[in-house]
DNA sequence: CACTGTACCGAATGGTCGTTCGAACTTCGA
DNA sequence: TCGAAGTTCGAACGACCATTCGGTACAGTG
């Protein structure tokens, strides 16, 4: 069974370990899919015996939902700080933070991607799809206030531009996170020079 | 075994049903999940026995093949046929012809897109990795033709946006599959006067 | 040092899966 | 109408999976 250790002072050690348990096992699932692995070739993987991971997971479901909330969670609390007063300025730097999130969670965000009918159906996974709404609704509204021309079309071209980003960056390619974020804002903005925008991070 | 009948005549409705079962498979999984649906659970959703499903698919892992087939030939055929001799019309009627078939053909394209990486590192699945790459290679040097700012950056984009219309669009939506289309050609593309805009299929 | 909570292990288990197979039934051509 | 080709079936099989469990080794604390 997975046990939380009792005494404060090791739990530190144990939530870390088991953070970096669950991202090892999301680069693993997005190589190699998550139904295609088996429980002891992932305990390999990650250079633990068969049972040691279930000291740290309950099972193969919620070490699923583990990742998932490791993408959401991060996402959510960095966009929750965006204090930029004019909207078009804070819808820029929410697409700079966003990308910049999903290049750096590529592996979650493939594990996201490709389980996308289990999130959606599953009883476990409310907590996930509340957060996916809480940011599909933040997305949606800044658009409207931003002025973009439709800003439902807007909206789901984001999405789909953004995260399917996490399909083909490359590390090593040519472009920054940033710079493809400003190339999306200006895709469903009106274009301002460049002059105008904000500095980066 | 999977075998198809000698006799000509018999041929034809053996590759109809064959057909019809392919695309019940695809609702199916794209719904349940590939992995989460079982075959004996696959063939009694299909109204089969569950040996009987062999009878027209040597196995699982084919069928699933044979969905991305029938996703990706007619539209690589569609696209072909494409003749308008300006770029950014052509680019138009493509993206046009494209969200059509995704939006026609939603069950193939989640399925298509949950199962990334079977189909990426998988050693059958050359063809289909294959046909990918042609429409890519199609649709980014159709970009570059047409005039449009960042024919790179516009083709991931692109791409994203397209995709991404098979998990929110709903044929009881208020837009058309055009209307989708034109609002993503207008993104990528200096807006031209509607006036100017090819008419409709 | 002794003791206790913690970390790790891997063989054993019960269950489920994809696939096979021999037989029964149906369709069709001659 | 007869026989062969085509179609359907579902119980049976071997493989593999997620999970459990009894136990060993280790680390921190008193």
């Amino acid at each position: 069974m997975a046990t939380r250790p009792t005494r404060p002072a090791q739990r530190a050690r144990y939530d870390a370990r088991r953070d970096d348990l669950v991202r090892g096992a999301a680069r693993v699932f997005a190589e190699r899919g998550y139904d295609q692995t088996s429980i002891p070739e992932l305990a390999e993987a990650l250079g633990l015996g068969t049972g040691s991971l279930y000291h740290y997971v309950p099972g193969k479901e919620q070490l699923l939902i583990a990742i998932c909330d490791q993408l959401m969670e991060p996402l959510l609390a960095r966009v929750a700080e965006l204090d930029q007063p004019d909207p078009a300025a804070r819808l820029r730097a929410l697409v700079r933070l966003w990308v910049a999130h999903v290049v750096e969670h590529r592996d979650h965000m493939l594990v996201f991607q490709q389980e996308r009918h289990v999130i959606e159906h599953g009883a476990q996974w409310k907590s996930v799809r509340t957060s996916r709404k809480r940011f599909d609704r933040l997305l949606e509204d800044l658009l409207g206030e931003a002025g973009v021309a439709d800003p439902q079309l807007a909206h789901w071209a984001l999405l789909g531009m953004v995260n399917h980003t996490a399909q083909w960056f490359r590390p090593r390619g040519s472009r920054t996170p940033q710079e493809i974020a400003d190339g999306y804002v200006d895709l469903v903005l009106p274009p301002t020079p460049p002059s105008v925008r904000p500095a980066g991070p």
